[in-house]
DNA sequence: TCAGATTTTGAACAGTGTTCAATATATTTG
DNA sequence: CAAATATATTGAACACTGTTCAAAATCTGA
């Protein structure tokens, strides 16, 4: 039976992808090593690569995880506003909240150079990708009840994307603003000027 | 005579602040390590440790020389433009293509983390006061000729700072966009998006 | 049970950062 | 000038990275 040896590879894969995913939420992508990997998950750091070809290649797994799990708690947070630019600004604060949690997460996401390793190039699309995809619902909605343009739609899609990263990168990489309370106005301020009408 | 001591201590510790920028220019910050340092600077990697705490240490005495490094290429390639509007579009562009240009120094500037290391704090207030300080001028110019109002401004400089800072982290990071013209294509649109009246 | 296949593992090598005592150089003093 | 002293430079050494590979432990099937 093959499929006995296939259910256990994957077990000790599973192993392995949750160690490391304990460690970039927790530690964060600096203490992501193949040995701290190995320890967390209970094996020698060889037994890895008899598993997976990389440290990299394992990180890279937990990408789909984590964005699955950012959409799931963007979805718990945002469900209840009403839909339109409400349950937008939701899902976009909620959507950065995810990342302040776990800073790893978007060191991993969007600051740690994946364009030389991820050879298949689809992880980038993974990651730049998810912001649209949670709001794509909410924007034909306003589309559709005639409160953008498809045009407007465009154009603050691409400006809340640019925005968002530029407004964790600064706060998580240079403490700026200086504190949570600041970041958080700053951002709703943000949010707000670019879902505002007539842009 | 305690200056001939220093003036050679100065010479030396350029020659290590010397190589260390050739790195974070061409090879980037991956490939800063001491013992590349001291290579290129003709000395062994201990003899670093006499003039430096640390490589960090090194390279962040390196953000002080590229923030006047892209503010001068910055002024040359706006100085031309009208006053206002059209020639903060310039500087933010211009801006842009500098870490274009040096896609390490973006990475010490953004990506790195030097909130622990850096106890004076100051490096992470040096890196995002850089745009605030190439436009503020503009910023007056436009406030002065009343083509925008003080509240507008601040919320318009905030969105710009967040705006490049996520396009130029996505295109560097992520090779989002996938071209350079699309880039440039975004950015432009972005610019001129958050320049308009009444935002 | 006991060969045969498979998984797990640590040794080994090359690369990081860092410290420190020894060496080489420069300076001062007799 | 020569010897003594101070300073600058350096490589060895240690602890940590990633990675490979042959040996050891384990599991499998006849």
């Amino acid at each position: 039976m093959l499929s006995k040896k296939e259910i256990q590879e994957q077990r000790v894969r599973g192993y392995f992808i949750e160690a490391t995913k304990e460690l970039l939420k927790s530690e964060g992508l600096k203490s992501v090593s193949v040995r701290n990997i190995a320890d967390k998950a209970g094996y020698s750091f060889a037994t890895l690569y008899n598993y997976f070809k990389d440290a990299k290649d394992l990180v890279f797994l937990c990408v789909k995880d984590f964005r699955e799990e950012c959409s799931a708690y963007t979805a718990s947070k945002s469900h209840s506003a009403v839909a339109g630019s409400r349950r937008l600004k939701a899902i976009i604060s909620a959507y950065m909240e995810y990342f302040i949690q776990y800073p790893g997460v978007f060191d991993l996401f969007f600051n740690e150079k994946l364009s030389e390793i991820d050879r298949q190039g689809n992880t980038g699309g993974l990651v730049t990708s998810l912001l649209e995809e949670l709001c794509e619902a909410e924007w034909q909605h306003c589309i559709n009840k005639k409160l953008f343009s498809a045009r407007e739609v465009a154009q603050k899609r691409a400006a809340l994307l640019y925005g968002t990263t530029g407004l964790l990168t600064l706060y998580l990489n240079r403490c700026y603003p200086g504190s949570y309370e600041a970041f958080t106005k700053q951002a709703g301020h943000f949010i707000d000027q670019q879902l505002k009408q007539s842009s």
